[in-house]
DNA sequence: TAACCGTGGTT
DNA sequence: TAACCAAGGTT
């Protein structure tokens, strides 16, 4: 009865079985015993989720308790403002995360009548929901039999079962094996386990090879492809952008808008920028003023900041702001300025560099100190 | 499918 | 220092 065929499954269920067990039983001796370990509320389960979307969980620890104090219920959360959520968002990162989760909030709390959908595919809809958010979720949450697969998933697995191709091409080899060896009785444990076990002893690097449960069994470390495994993706080239942040200086206050192109930062605020395809010099930021249609007359006197280096995942910027005291009767303000006090700028979401400029580079103080010296 | 979308820690 | 990359999702 047991053919070639069968006899390969059974020999690969063991095999299966094995790291299941053995992964099972890493878990409950050296699991993180991180404060949601034992969470079972969707709600918060499910904004746990996004925040630590491709992000470091020291990271998103802090903001994850703010939002949780901000907005305790999802009725709290589907009736906030956006942009208090943003605000709340400023320096994490990825900020549609905000937009889609609020968007989300909205749409349970209305189609819903603020309970939460029990399917994944309910949750995979959901704006800022993915496969893995949703696996996680639902099983996290209701116990539902899905895998979660993650970077953290993606690595172990490649490792351990030499799954020689990257992610980006195969994704589907790393759902269904990580689906294999999910244990349906304690799918939540079980995902948790394996996620645990990526960050602490398949790391990227340095892996704890030395103490895994699996070594005999793992294809990379028996065959010395512990460095080459995962197989990197291609990757995308950074484009180096040039832009000039202008920080207009009027009696107290300057001018701000919100970015609503389609580009980075969208729906934050920041100063008015410009943006040229080479580094720039004191006239070139003068020629750039000039041209902008921002002023009718570009004043004689403005100060540059020195140029910062700003590293996105696909974009490096570098930045310069430049500080020009004006009287309003010069100004064009184009539709969407802003006027704002100094002293309000901290009530609203800028980019973290904009922000790390204003602290550490010029303080509301220097900057009332610096119009009372022009 | 692949480009796009932030930040900060690590090496 | 520059490159890598971490509990990914959207378009």
């Amino acid at each position: 009865m047991i053919d070639r065929e069968g006899v390969q499954t059974m020999k690969l269920s063991r095999t299966h079985a094995l790291f299941r067990n053995g992964l099972l039983r890493w878990y409950s001796h050296h699991g993180r015993s991180l404060p949601w370990r034992h969470w079972r509320d969707p709600y918060r389960i499910w904004l746990r989720e996004v925040v630590l979307q491709q992000t470091r969980v020291e990271q998103g620890i802090p903001y994850l308790k703010r939002l949780l104090r901000h907005y305790p219920t999802l009725k709290r959360l589907a009736h906030a403002h956006v942009d208090e959520l943003l605000h709340l968002w400023q320096g994490l990162g990825y900020y549609s995360r905000a937009r889609h989760l609020h968007q989300a909030a909205r749409h349970l709390y209305q189609n819903y009548g603020g309970r939460f959908p029990r399917s994944y595919e309910e949750w995979l809809a959901l704006k800022g929901v993915g496969p893995c958010t949703a696996a996680a979720i639902v099983s996290f949450a209701f116990n539902q039999p899905f895998a979660v697969v993650d970077g953290n998933v993606c690595r172990v697995l490649a490792r351990a079962f030499g799954l020689d191709q990257s992610l980006t091409h195969h994704r589907k080899a790393f759902e269904t094996l990580a689906q294999t060896l999910l244990d349906p009785q304690q799918p939540g444990t079980f995902n948790q386990a394996l996620m645990d076990f990526g960050a602490t002893v398949c790391t990227p690097r340095q892996p704890q090879c030395s103490s895994c449960f699996f070594r005999k069994h793992c294809v990379a470390f028996q065959q010395g492809l512990i460095s080459d495994l995962p197989r990197q993706s291609p990757k995308v080239a950074v484009r180096t952008r040039y832009l000039v942040f202008f920080i207009f200086h009027l009696k107290g206050s300057t001018y701000i808008t919100r970015r609503d192109a389609k580009d980075i930062y969208r729906h934050l605020f920041a100063f008015p920028w410009l943006e040229t395809d080479g580094s720039y010099d004191f006239p070139k930021v003068r020629r750039l003023l000039q041209s902008s249609g921002w002023l009718k007359k570009v004043p004689r006197r403005l100060w540059l900041s020195s140029s910062f280096q700003h590293r996105l995942s696909h974009q490096c910027l570098q930045v310069t702001f430049a500080h020009v005291p004006v009287h309003s009767s010069l100004l064009k303000v184009p539709e969407g300025w802003q006027r704002v006090p100094y002293g309000h700028l901290k009530n609203f979401a800028f980019p973290q560099f904009i922000r790390q400029y204003l602290k550490n580079y010029v303080p509301c103080e220097k900057l009332l100190a610096y119009e009372r010296y022009e």
